[in-house]
DNA sequence: ATGAAAGCGCTAACAA
DNA sequence: TTGTTAGCGCTTTCAT
């Protein structure tokens, strides 16, 4: 088997009590023997077992992650960003992939329920009420949603939308068009607000279309409508849709951005892959994992702050090549 | 505190021993007796306590999954697969992320070692020695990498490599350029291979250019490299560099497939979406994650048979728009 | 500052 | 088929 405290205590000449002290909280031991303790232990290999520890403290120094769909680069990025500060702050992270279905998001919880200290929800689907009630029974961290009483990290979606369409002003564009996600979409709600606040401020005539499937063959789809209408530059709910409007616009033989501009959001790695590069609203996503761990960090400490745990990430603009000036139309 | 068996075996009338065999061997335990327990605990919200039973059977359910970059979409694709088949097999996934660091990778094993009952590493950067050290401390398999004695699954690297070429030839191309990513690179070696299997069965000729970090920029560096060589196609070692070709050419004025043809690997997800479409080489990358779990858990149940533990996934070419006739040149 | 002892929740012998 | 008992490896009172 392998070695245990008690091993490493008799190699040490002291209890388990003091191998235990001087691994954990050394500044409670004398510092000789906590050194003495710390050789023995490096010696012999010793390995703390976390599922004892746990057993006795009732925490298991494990977070859980839930995402929608880790095949998608905006969660996988996220996901990153959590890992790395779990493991920073002595935390393992386990994941699972809800598959984009609510109910199965509710079963993982279960599950996870107890094999974890607390959670993090990626763009989670369920009602807000089933949220709450989870919220009630462990910790919990939401990212890209925003509900009362739960703590949450989120972007500056509506800055974001604001500034793009604000950019489309400027480059002589008065017709937009906007390709939207999911209604439920916590974040759609906050982009199109953006994206009409702009609107309203200078003017400009917004036509909606959607809601959509955030995907590349959505924006295939949203590319015709886009067409059919008047407006000289589209912004989509994401860079996939953008993407798929990229293309549909190539294969139309329309070009971008002469005859018309497309924006996206997120910016994805591959949004400055294609020809012409893809306008977009970047995202700081990795960051956005990185504080939802600080957020259960502290949330794990001191359970009652829950309500007033919020951050809000800023968004930020990027120019390039889908985006230029309104073509008379 | 949360109820445990105890509370359970109270409530049913039972001792907690029956209890736990009603709720994990239901079989042994009189069918009346178990469904009474299993009410019981369903009625208290039992949830069995996970480090407890670890501190006992020596097992966690956990396995830990080390992957050089989650922001690479062919690792997410693959930390999916293996996340979905270890919670089928009643598994959790710990997942690491090594930011493509060799030596961050024995160090995530190392905090691994104990806390699960064993790991899939993913295209590990590590050495063979250090792997093969490893491999006798902890069940191990490994993805994308193959070694003698160590479980592992790869892909038809050779396979799709030498279809691609062959590809190629039958468009009438006659000198190749290979793109080629890292030297360390287990599959860059087999791919290698496989086009040059193919290069001299059927006389053509192949300009070797690299090694390349497999980047997107790197493709970008790359096909300068080409277009100042003889060669009217391509083979990239992956797409991302693919995709940088593919964009510079562009920029360059270089017309694909007429000018020139390119062939990527690993069918991302954006392979599809630029204009031209890539082809491109797919790997079944999820199933692999899946396979490698089943490995692992195989085993878990029979440590003797490591060696013999290796399975091949096929690969496919895919051909799309950036693969064209030769040119005269 | 350190040790002795108890016990976290569960499972596995062994008895009955 | 079921209960009793012991103990997994660790932390934490309570003494010393």
């Amino acid at each position: 088997m392998a070695v245990t405290m008690r091993d490493v205590a008799k190699a040490a000449s002291v209890s388990p009590a003091t191998v235990s002290r001087a691994l954990s909280s050394p500044k409670i031991v004398n510092p000789q023997t906590a050194e003495a303790v710390r050789q023995a232990a490096d010696r012999l290999g010793y390995r703390l077992n976390r599922a004892a520890r746990g057993l006795i403290t009732g925490r298991t120094s494990i977070i859980g992650i839930i995402v929608p769909d880790l095949g998608n680069p905006f969660f996988a990025s996220m996901v990153k960003g959590i890992q790395s500060r779990a493991r920073a702050g002595g935390y393992s992270a386990i994941v699972s992939d809800s598959d984009e279905d609510g109910n199965a998001e509710a079963e993982l919880i279960g599950e996870l329920t107890g094999q974890v200290d607390g959670m993090i929800l990626c763009s989670p689907r369920m009602s807000e009420r089933d949220l709450h009630e989870l919220a009630k029974e462990i910790p919990l961290v939401m990212v890209n949603r925003a509900a009362d009483g739960i703590p949450s990290v989120v972007f500056d979606d509506e800055e974001g939308a604001r500034q793009a369409t604000m950019h489309l002003r400027s480059l002589g564009h008065r017709t937009l068009a906007w390709a939207g996600g999911p209604e439920a979409s916590w974040s759609q709600g906050q982009r199109l607000r953006g994206v009409k606040i702009a609107v309203e401020e200078t003017g400009l005539e917004l036509l909606e279309f959607g809601p959509f499937v955030p995907r590349f063959e959505s924006g295939i789809a949203a590319a015709d409508l886009v067409l059919a209408s008047q407006a000289t530059a589209v912004l989509a709910y994401n860079d996939l849709m953008a993407m798929g409007i990229l293309r549909r616009l190539f294969e139309r033989g329309i070009a971008v951005p002469t005859d018309i501009s497309v924006v996206g959001n997120d910016d994805l790695l591959f949004s400055t892959m294609g020809s012409p590069t893809l306008t977009t609203v970047a995202l700081p996503i990795e960051r956005a994992g990185r504080a939802s761990v600080d957020l259960l960090l502290d949330l794990l400490t001191q359970p009652d702050s829950a309500a007033q745990m919020h951050r809000e990430l800023p968004t930020s603009l990027l120019v390039r090549g889908s985006t230029g000036e309104a073509k008379e139309k």
